[in-house]
DNA sequence: CTCTCCCTT
């Protein structure tokens, strides 16, 4: 069944894909023309609005098609963990088998899916991950078959979103596609063949279509040409949405205080516009939707009076860190038979731009404003606050027209955005640090200097992160990747933080590092965001875990603790120490994946190779325990040195003696009952730099002398530049690890 | 004395 006729796709709508007035999905109507589209290129992209139904469709009209399609198993990439789970639940569903038989999906952590699986829903970064590891194993059998996963289909979803894995994707498809249409003639075999699909939620697509038309665009200019470059066959389709109509007004000049005018324009909103419709108002981060939450608060119960303003009202805050509960509050819709009296007002971050959709909303308020993250290294950063690009400004009025024909009133004028916002946001590739995506790219066999970027990324960017490699030990002196680097591109964490674990596994420290590595990889602090009010409270639990040596080691002490207790009484424990159970969760799971991953050949050889190629000079006593006796936390804080040893910094001048609460012969590893003076000693990193501060944040700060040296996770750049997450560290290790 | 836009292997 489902071979043959387009129209089988009629069943799928009588199932529920069609739309709750009964119409089909606009992508069924067209599935013809993708279908003979499909079978008469090499690459197809395809524009679809929201709501159009490609991420769930697409994949159906091409294996019920497959007598033309030749397509009898599909992957689909989604950019969050979130799409995939709930597409392929949808998809699931429609087709009335059990998830993870027939349709399934892999994300970090979870896979779904057998050998069985048709219709395959994965993250980016878990195809990546899999066309690495089918690389390495192709390259071991002098097969250069890379991409090469058993898929008659490759699609990759919201390719407009250009996060930075989907780059690597892109080019890297590109590349074996032309690999393979060029040798065409010697490999005929069908099971090396696959097409690929991208789809874009905007119509601006044609960009990816200049991109894939293209021969090889090597990245050093080079014409490096492994094969003749016999163009591919492109093909582009754009499926009209579904959206209704939004209505966008502006401002006649710019407004200078956007907050206030956000909330004096949700207000307005409640007061002139019919019922139902709740009211979405997008601004830039949590500090600025809390002031708004509370201001529109006043300004309401000043104007409606309290009871009034309690009836008509319901104000929300919405944020990607706020507790999953809380989010699910805030896009609840309101009961059917108090909407045409009431109205829901969230104030969001851009999480509601793309990620989280609102049922009921009618009217946005746009701001024209978001938070970014700034500095193209990973280890220095500031969050700015920035305009968005048109293609955002766009996406966010378009929120006001999910259900019906709606409103988007924008906080700037029209001109702005022309002279102030950029057409869209710059891909990720071009602003971030480059060092795990170069790791990835060696593991897929391909060479940074040579790959196909559709956007490059900067030459600076590409040598700082050659560097780091080299330094680390990732890549020889001709940039080739060795052993280490292998192992490192294997492991699921940056590259400082993969050597220093590959380091330990040599050192006998395995398993405390590898908490180490999963406290220092998941996003988020530990310690969760404390009301002013409570934070002498947390302070001083805090400080019942944390150790003189630093952060790391602090934080460490408190995971470890959380391990050893049973499931149960872990909640408790977070909540007693204000600690955030979600991120310790994702620790534990970060945590158990690194020792899984020990244990595999790849990361065991480049540890064993760690010992032979680096250390051979070594002295035999480099890892002897000092006179008195080891510490049990110093293995590891060498370890961590040697992947870090790029963020030390060292005194820059000791304080003056006056400002020293400590008696003379308190050891410097004490803590002072209260704060101590360190707050203006500043630190220099070992290559030069600015001044660098201890982040208040530090339990440094708690000490009586502050460290001679140290190495840091970040540098955040705020008031000052400021160091997060601080390690004290003995300055001979440093000489041992940089062999100096 | 300061702070967490959004994602992900």
């Amino acid at each position: 069944m489902g071979s043959g006729a387009v129209g089988h796709r009629e069943s799928a709508a009588a199932n529920g894909a069609g739309t709750p007035t009964g119409q089909p999905l606009p992508i069924l109507v067209h599935a013809r023309d993708i279908v003979d589209a499909y079978a008469a290129c090499d690459v197809l992209v395809l524009a679809g609005e929201t709501g159009c139904g490609k991420s769930t469709q697409l994949p159906q009209i091409l294996l019920d098609n497959r007598r033309r399609t030749g397509v009898s198993r599909v992957v689909i990439t989604q950019p969050r963990r979130l799409a995939a789970i709930s597409v392929a639940a949808r998809v699931a569903h429609e087709r009335e088998c059990e998830l993870g038989t027939q349709v399934g999906y892999a994300v970090r952590f979870e896979n779904k899916s057998g050998p069985g699986t048709q219709i395959r829903y994965v993250t980016h970064g878990v195809l990546l991950r899999e066309a690495c590891s089918s690389s390495t194993a192709s390259l071991r059998s002098q097969e250069h078959s890379a991409f090469h996963l058993n898929y008659d289909a490759v699609i990759i979803d919201e390719v407009h979103e250009r996060d930075l894995n989907t780059d690597l994707l892109l080019g890297m498809a590109k590349t074996k596609l032309l690999e393979r249409k060029g040798s065409a003639v010697a490999k005929s075999d069908a099971e090396e063949s696959f097409k690929l699909v991208v789809m874009s939620a905007t119509a601006d697509i044609a960009a990816f279509t200049d991109f894939f038309s293209a021969p090889c665009r090597p990245l050093n200019g080079s014409q490096r040409q492994v094969h003749p470059q016999t163009p591919l066959v492109v093909k582009q389709l754009i499926i009209p949405g579904r959206a209704f109509p939004v209505e966008r007004l502006f401002t006649e000049e710019p407004v200078q205080e956007y907050v206030n005018a956000a909330v004096t324009a949700c207000a307005q909103i409640h007061a002139d516009e019919p019922f139902p419709g709740d009211v979405l108002c997008f601004l830039s981060g949590q500090d600025e939707i809390d002031a708004a939450c509370a201001l529109l608060k006043d300004h309401l119960e000043r104007y409606l009076g309290k009871k009034r303003t309690k009836h008509e009202v319901l104000i929300m805050a919405l944020y990607a860190t706020l507790a999953p509960e809380e989010q699910q509050r805030a896009i609840e819709p309101l009961p059917v038979e108090v909407r045409a009296q009431r109205r829901k007002i969230i104030f969001s971050t851009n999480v509601a731009e793309t990620s989280i959709t609102i049922p009921g909303v009618r009217y946005v308020v746009d701001s024209g404003m978001c938070k970014m993250r700034v500095g193209t290294s990973a280890s220095q950063s500031s969050l700015q606050i920035v305009p968005i690009s048109r293609a955002q400004a766009a996406q966010r009025a378009g929120r006001a027209g999910r259900e019906c024909a709606g409103k988007a009133f924008s906080l700037y004028p029209e001109r702005a955005l022309f002279s102030v916002m950029p057409e869209f946001e710059p891909p990720e590739i071009t602003r971030c640090d480059l060092a795990s995506a170069m790791l990835t790219l060696f593991a897929l066999g391909t060479d940074v200097r040579h790959f196909d970027f559709m956007d490059a990324p900067s030459a600076q960017g590409v040598q700082n992160a050659l560097e780091l490699l080299v330094d680390l030990g990732a890549l020889d002196e001709h940039c080739e990747m060795n052993a280490v680097g292998r192992a490192m591109a294997a492991l699921p964490v940056g590259a400082m933080v993969g050597r220093a674990f590959l380091e330990a596994m040599r050192a006998g420290c395995a398993q405390s590092m590898a908490m180490m590595a999963a406290l220092l990889s998941v996003e988020g602090n530990i310690y969760a965001s404390v009301r002013p009010e409570r934070r002498a409270a947390a302070d001083k639990a805090r400080r019942h875990e944390a150790s003189a040596l630093g952060d790391m080691i602090s934080v460490l002490n408190v995971f470890e603790k959380y391990l050893s207790l049973h499931p149960r009484e872990r909640g408790a424990y977070c909540r007693d120490l204000f600690i955030s159970a979600r991120t310790l969760n994702a620790a534990r799971a970060a945590y158990e994946q690194l020792l899984k991953l020990q244990q595999t050949r790849t990361v065991r050889q480049g540890a064993n190779a760690l010992c032979r190629d680096v250390y051979r000079a070594r002295e035999p006593s480099w890892w002897s325990e000092p006179a008195g006796g080891p510490r049990p936390r110093m293995q590891l804080q060498r370890c961590l040195v040697a992947g870090f040893s790029r963020h030390a910094a060292s005194l820059l001048e000791a304080p003056p003696s006056s400002r020293l609460s400590g008696s003379p012969n308190q050891t410097a590893g004490e803590f002072a009952v209260a704060p101590s003076s360190s707050f203006n000693v500043r630190y220099k990193g070992l290559r030069g730099g600015p001044e660098l501060f201890v982040h208040p944040s530090s339990v440094i700060h708690w000490r009586r002398r502050p460290p001679h040296c140290i190495l840091y996770q970040e540098i955040l750049i705020t008031s000052k530049l400021y160091v997060r997450n601080v390690l004290e560290i003995d300055s001979a290790w440093l000489d041992e690890a940089t062999g100096s």
